[in-house]
DNA sequence: GTGAAAGCGCTAACAG
DNA sequence: CTGTTAGCGCTTTCAC
């Protein structure tokens, strides 16, 4: 095995005090330490191909320079983007990113998290899911710097970043509405998650809004998670209706949805209009292109980010930050 | 700030030695340690919620039970299964892991490979891009234990695991021949790397077994990370020629080839047939489901990773492991 | 200008 | 059975 080469081993090469060698290769106190004597150590750390010890630093500083970022289900494009875009942010400013993904599983979190502060990360990001509330002000009560992404609980206090989900929702059923569809249904979650009810209510208020009556039976609820068989049934059960546009309230529904719509020959969009909420691949290559609700993933990232690191400079002042998703108009919605 | 509770703080508070409460808490000396007094340890220890400092434990034992993972490009589905299969893999073998994506760039990867040894990981998984070859030599000149994944260097040995791309190229263009179609173009990128070839060499192969002629303008080389419009040139230019099937060589090429397929209401698969190397979510959604070559993702996931802690744990044998694909038969080859 | 020395939190070699 | 001590590689205070 190589043995590994320390500060030590300069010092001892250059007959010098490891604390010099430390100052000079952390361009520290310049002042203090001789041209000649700097160049000499810079040269031998070169030559002993050393690099330095990341863990001891840490252990002296007290600072990892390491964020944990824990994503609700990473084989989701909207999670896998995420994670890039925080990583890329994270290493523009020198930090490294540990990945976990809880799979929507309370449990896995918690022990995610557990894992996360053994290891000393400087801050913590989380895609919180069901019944974590605990877990935030647990974050909280430790102090430990925090941002809540994508999702958050209104009773609990935490920085957190989210996409506008309310106004998103409503853009999109307006948009409908404004394209001529008069009965339109929505498949969405059964769920405590508050971000997600935000989708609900934006699709009936812009209902409301606009003079259309809400039906209890035009709005499907499934459980997180569930099946192609389940999305199939709940579409059945809609168009059992007169229902003529759909509002899909994930990627996952959406994508489970147009391939069923596919499947039954139905034509879209004249009889029936088609909105999503978030990307799928198939937006695009359905037969006929998604119309659907763009989030600003990139800028999500790089916001809670930015956040997390005010608060591990020692930024005390609570932040949300409330982004406004974009409605991407594609042939799916629009009456020919 | 909360002041963290060390191991310290409960040696005191019991009045005993760190070593000592070290022992307990870490179930080992069992037989050293009176039974009252290691209950106690345990007691305090939870009441203080002591959680052990990681770091510091791995700068005395110099193990950080942390792999690094560098993927090719995080945002494409491919990679991040990739990594979900590993870091699942990986928490249950107790190792954390620190994930780079190097976007098919060189230097991206040596940076990252040098956070990586920076931060002392026990071991590291490379997806490695072109032109590497140095780093891949110099990871074993400095003799940290790694794996290459999916893509390797025939002319570096090292640890790897892939898939038997010729076989499964073969397998696509031969089932292709079978179903009858005649004339088969291939989508495929210009690069030195080599599992990448080897899928044009069993198309090229396939061709010859079953006595059709290779013809040099029905195989597209585009070089990676090219455009949506590269690609309809390059089908535009191989449907002037008398084709009747399409193999694309990757989920992204087949991708944005379906698209434009669409767009050209091209009728597969009568018209045309098409395969693809690797999923993607468009290819059960395109009006003619795809055929495509599926990779053992998970498998290669977990067979990495344990390559990688046999090779953390010492073990020498250099070990290569090449998985066989499967081959998805769904309606865009099949001849109606 | 320079360096000795303390110590971060932990484990393991070494006494009793 | 129980405990002490040295030291992992680094930074930083303080003394020269």
């Amino acid at each position: 095995m190589n043995k590994k080469v320390s500060l030590k081993d300069i010092a001892q090469k250059v007959g010098v005090s490891t604390a010099l060698v430390s100052y000079v290769l952390n361009d520290k106190r310049q002042n203090r330490v001789g041209k000649d004597l700097a160049k000499k150590i810079k040269k031998t750390a070169t030559t002993l191909n050393y690099r330095p010890n990341q863990i001891a630093k840490s252990l002296k500083t007290n600072k990892t320079n390491t964020i944990g970022l824990i994503v609700a289900d990473i084989s989701n494009p909207f999670s896998s983007q995420i994670a890039r875009a925080i990583e890329d942010e994270a290493e523009k400013n020198d930090y490294t990113v540990i990945l976990g993904s809880s799979g929507e599983n309370a449990e896995k979190s918690a022990k995610l998290i557990n894992i996360f502060l053994e290891r000393q990360v400087d801050g913590i990001i989380i895609c919180p899911v069901e019944n974590t509330q605990a877990q935030v002000r647990y974050l909280h009560k430790i102090n430990i710097p925090f941002v809540l992404l994508d999702r958050y609980f209104p009773e609990v206090k935490a920085n957190h970043v989210s996409v506008n989900n309310f106004g998103a929702a409503y853009m999109a059923v307006d948009h409908l509405i404004k394209q001529g569809y008069r009965n339109i249904g929505m498949i969405a979650y059964k769920t405590s998650l508050v971000h997600l009810q935000e989708r609900t209510r934006g699709y009936i208020e812009a209902l409301r809004n606009n003079k259309q009556s809400f039906k209890k039976s035009r709005l499907k609820e499934l459980k997180m998670g569930c099946t192609q068989q389940e999305v199939e049934k709940a579409i059945d059960q809609l168009l059992k209706q007169p229902v003529d546009a759909l509002f899909f309230t994930s990627n996952t529904l959406a994508s489970c949805g147009i391939k069923y719509i596919n499947k039954l020959h139905i034509q879209v969009p004249n009889d029936l209009g088609i909105v999503s909420f978030d990307e799928t691949e198939a937006a695009d290559l359905f037969y006929a292109p998604l119309t659907y609700i763009k989030q600003p993933i990139d800028e999500m990232g790089k916001q809670s980010l930015h956040i997390l690191l005010d608060k591990i400079s020692g930024k005390k002042k609570m932040i949300t930050s409330n982004i406004d998703g974009e409605l991407i108009v594609q042939r799916s919605s629009v009456l020919e």
